[in-house]
DNA sequence: TTGTATGCGTTATCAA
DNA sequence: TTGATAACGCATACAA
């Protein structure tokens, strides 16, 4: 059943059965009614393919992640899509891994479906390494990009965040003015947000965070300062090994929930008492957080604000409205049992 | 640019273009070569619309889940979209919520939007009263429906599943022959395998489960089955005010790994010691299980084998080959700290 | 207020 | 081996 199916169901052109649907241009009542009728009873829906070809946008946003299955990713995807949806828009949803050339894949993928924007969800879609940051500006030429989670700036580029850096600060500062004196820090991602993030620590610290813009990579040489990408397990092993050389720290500031379980653990382990022998922050405020025990203290990074606001912002852009390039709003720390300042 | 312009740029017709393209029938070296020069110069990509309307088909499938935030449903979808992905498919991702309402027209909607199949995700999508299953078998005559973690029969529907029940049986078995007196049973879904794993559970206590058939919600009349659907600090209340009017256990079964970090927390707050107290059985086996303390014993229900299995379904059924209406997969006690069988 | 005719960019059929 | 042309189903400019 097409629209010429109803049309002569109905009695009428096709281009009035077209306006009936779409509402717009004058229709007497009663030919609206019999086609609505017409269409009601034969259950007609106007195809998508054709539809899209006229006006070529078939309403659909490509969400690229690196993995949808990480808890925070999910919720991130979950807020977007719903909002979408809200506004009559698709999500079409693709995983890209962690490597720059898969995600250069599948943007191009994403450009290729032609969908009307493409949101990266991630601040690891940014490296601090502009280079590589260039395909999301060429993407950016044929389609808005928008991103959650790190800021890129350039034109048709608009991001959504949180002043990760900031909020780092912050609960560094409570550390130390609650009396801890020697702190490690424990990050899994090298990208936007993850430098923001470690430059926060450091600003608390009064370490010059401009160093980490020259060792490309091996940021900063410091006991301190420990990069880990791994699950539960690998990171408390990382931690055992550290505390058996005789590293010493009465706290952990992380960068990822993930990170602080795993410091919960080496912590048990080791028969150290939380939080007197040591405090753990973790960050995203995951389910995780609630799942530990004791709860662990951690960073609300806004996620469903700042997925509300990437959506409100490529709507005002797709209807051709001003709109911001960059939105940042504010973390906010939430204190349970793994602190007590 | 269209085929037309490199039709022209390449001084062929468009009919040689798109064969060129889809390289199915002939076209001579010395032309293809030409043309794909055209086409690899101004990066022409072909516009899936038109592709679409011709063939009737973007080679998308619709994911359709309740809530694609909870960290299970978060991984089957991953699973399906990356094999999706490997086989030339786009996923089209939709959250409808629990209410059937907007279940059936979430699925309308991915009707309407001709993916070439639907995969319902989550076995909350097959209720015991079969009568509301009737708009998953309308749904089936447009398009094959695929379903993960639960089944239905009917024509055009495909499911792909663990056998729960069995591994409930199991379970509890396994807490009955270790001594275990009185068990309290937990679950938070009236679903088609919310109902197999609390048969697998009467099962094993010898209770026969017919009776589930007849009083439609309430199933079961005993203080040691409980229905509970909420948070964790919900769940942990729930039990606290159980445990106050005496209700006596020595082991609690659960029908997410989310119950149990409640009944978890129920435990530290009153003392109990786990699993000499309490025994504790998830289910999932999802990332909270190593987040807890101690850490939880969970079933494992072969997600990333029942999606991958999906798909292959899904691709057979497409193929027009002869593809299997319902795969069962057999689940498998992972054991942790929280039971001492 | 309604109808006619055209374009959107492919793929596929038929001829050459 | 290649080219011309008809679908595919809709939206819309223009005519009436």
């Amino acid at each position: 059943m097409n629209i010429y199916d109803v049309s002569k169901k109905a009695g009428v052109s096709i281009a009035t059965v077209s306006r009936v649907i779409n509402g717009n241009s004058y229709v007497s009542e009663k030919t609206r009614k019999k086609v609505l009728d017409v269409i009601e009873e034969y259950g007609y829906t106007p195809n998508v393919f054709a539809r899209g070809l006229g006006l070529n946008t078939m309403n659909t946003v490509g969400i690229l992640c690196a993995d949808s299955s990480d808890p925070y990713i999910a919720r991130a995807i979950f807020y977007l899509q719903q909002e979408l949806r809200r506004h009559n828009y698709d999500a079409l949803l693709c995983c890209s891994g962690y490597e720059l050339e898969t995600k250069q894949k599948y943007v191009n993928l994403l450009l290729s479906k032609r969908t009307d924007a493409i949101i990266l969800v991630g601040s690891n879609f940014v490296a601090a390494d502009d280079k590589k940051n260039q395909y999301i500006r060429d993407a950016a030429k044929s389609v808005p990009v928008l991103i959650v989670n790190a800021a890129l700036d350039g034109p048709n580029i608009y991001c959504s965040l949180c002043n990760d850096r900031h909020a780092t600060y912050q609960a560094t500062k409570s550390l130390l003015n609650s009396g801890h004196e020697k702190i490690l820090y424990l990050y899994n991602a090298k990208s936007y947000s993850g430098m923001e993030k470690l430059g926060g620590f450091l600003d608390a610290l009064n370490i010059d965070s401009n160093i980490s813009d020259n060792n490309n990579g091996n940021i900063i040489n410091n006991d301190y300062i420990q990069y880990i990408h791994g699950t539960i397990d690998e990171v408390k092993e990382h931690l055992n090994s550290l505390y058996k050389k005789g590293l010493k720290f009465d706290a952990i500031v992380t960068a990822d929930d993930i990170l602080a379980i795993g410091a919960l653990k080496f912590a048990k382990e080791n028969r150290l008492s939380i939080p007197d022998d040591l405090s753990i922050i973790g960050y995203n405020n995951s389910i995780l957080c609630q799942c530990s025990d004791p709860e662990l203290t951690s960073i609300d990074n806004k996620l469903e604000t700042v997925c509300i606001n990437c959506i409100t912002t490529l709507m005002g852009v797709l209807q051709g409205k001003e709109a911001p390039l960059k939105t940042v709003f504010s973390a906010e720390i939430v204190k349970r049992d793994t602190t007590r300042f």
